[in-house]
DNA sequence: CCTCATTCCTGCGGGC
DNA sequence: TGCCCGCAGGAATGAG
């Protein structure tokens, strides 16, 4: 499930793989995976066929690859969306949506999604910022990430703490998975209000979420199964450096009472009852 | 403005 | 064996 860590490592990816070469064709499969490019189908072949990607950035998991026109390719991966750096010759995936060709005959850029909740568009003038993020949070791995606006916003939010980790206007590339895992580093319960949370914990909570998300980014992400890959179809590590996340039953590793397993926001969250207070 | 529930989607696995 | 249903969940949307 791809959270800022897989979404760096794609990025990463892409990087070696796809800045300084020039788009020759685009083929979209899929109309549901350029949804967010209101002009349609042809408008975003057309701002793309003949540009040169110059870079690779990334802000929370979405992901933007500037073009030498000054606009930009602005992805999100969505739950299953991959980003795929492949032969011409190879197969075309199951649920491939977009393909680019370049016109140095090399290797193609797929877009393949199973869920189809992720999807392409391209952002005019965004090379620099797309104006479809400025609403989003600077994730915290960013150098101009402040701590303070952060800790305060925390304290402003009449709400539960985890709910403001995945909150995206307060800090963004946080998801379920490193969400609880931070929380259990911190040793606090998901569930706690979030002005609550002394401003020591808070800042402890932010540091243990720049921890496992930098410890991620170093195994190549978490992976459960295949749909979450790096740009050559490979899985991350970092599901072994799990503590809390899909542990339902399992001892805690710091005190051993068994993880629990509680609904929240219509999804799971996971945590030890004994040391997450 | 703020908070929160709902919706989108498909493959997989559990239960009967 | 086969079918049905629940589950996975990021972000946009709209209700209250």
């Amino acid at each position: 499930m791809p959270e800022l860590p897989e979404v760096e490592t794609v990025r990463v990816g892409l990087d070696k793989w796809v800045v300084g070469r020039t788009i020759a064709a685009v083929e979209i499969s899929h109309p549901r995976s350029i949804r967010r490019h209101i002009a349609g189908a042809r408008d975003f072949a057309q701002l793309v066929t003949g540009r040169t990607v110059t870079g690779t950035r990334r802000r929370g998991k979405f992901l933007w690859l500037p073009l030498d026109s000054g606009d930009a390719i602005i992805g999100h991966l969505g739950m299953s969306g991959q980003l795929l750096v492949q032969p011409m010759a190879a197969p075309d995936e199951k649920h491939l949506h977009i393909r680019f060709d370049f016109t140095d005959k090399g290797l193609q850029l797929r877009f393949v999604d199973q869920r189809t909740f992720g999807g392409l568009a391209v952002s005019i003038g965004g090379a620099e910022l797309p104006k479809e993020i400025a609403h989003i949070a600077k994730d915290p791995l960013e150098e101009s990430f402040v701590d303070k606006e952060f800790l305060a916003a925390l304290r402003k939010k009449r709400t539960a703490v985890k709910r403001a980790l995945l909150d995206q206007k307060l800090i963004s590339g946080v998801g379920n998975i490193y969400a609880d895992e931070a929380l259990w580093r911190a040793r606090i319960r998901g569930d706690r209000a979030s002005d609550e949370i002394s401003r020591p914990a808070a800042q402890r909570l932010l540091n243990h979420v720049k921890d496992v998300l930098r410890e991620a980014i170093v195994e190549g992400g978490t992976s459960f199964d295949a749909l979450y890959v790096n740009v050559n179809g490979e899985s991350g590590y970092f599901d072994r450096g799990l503590n809390a996340y899909g542990l339902e039953g399992e001892p805690c590793s710091r005190c051993g009472t068994p993880i629990k397993r509680s609904a929240f926001m219509n999804r799971s969250s996971f945590f030890c009852p004994r040391c997450q207070r």
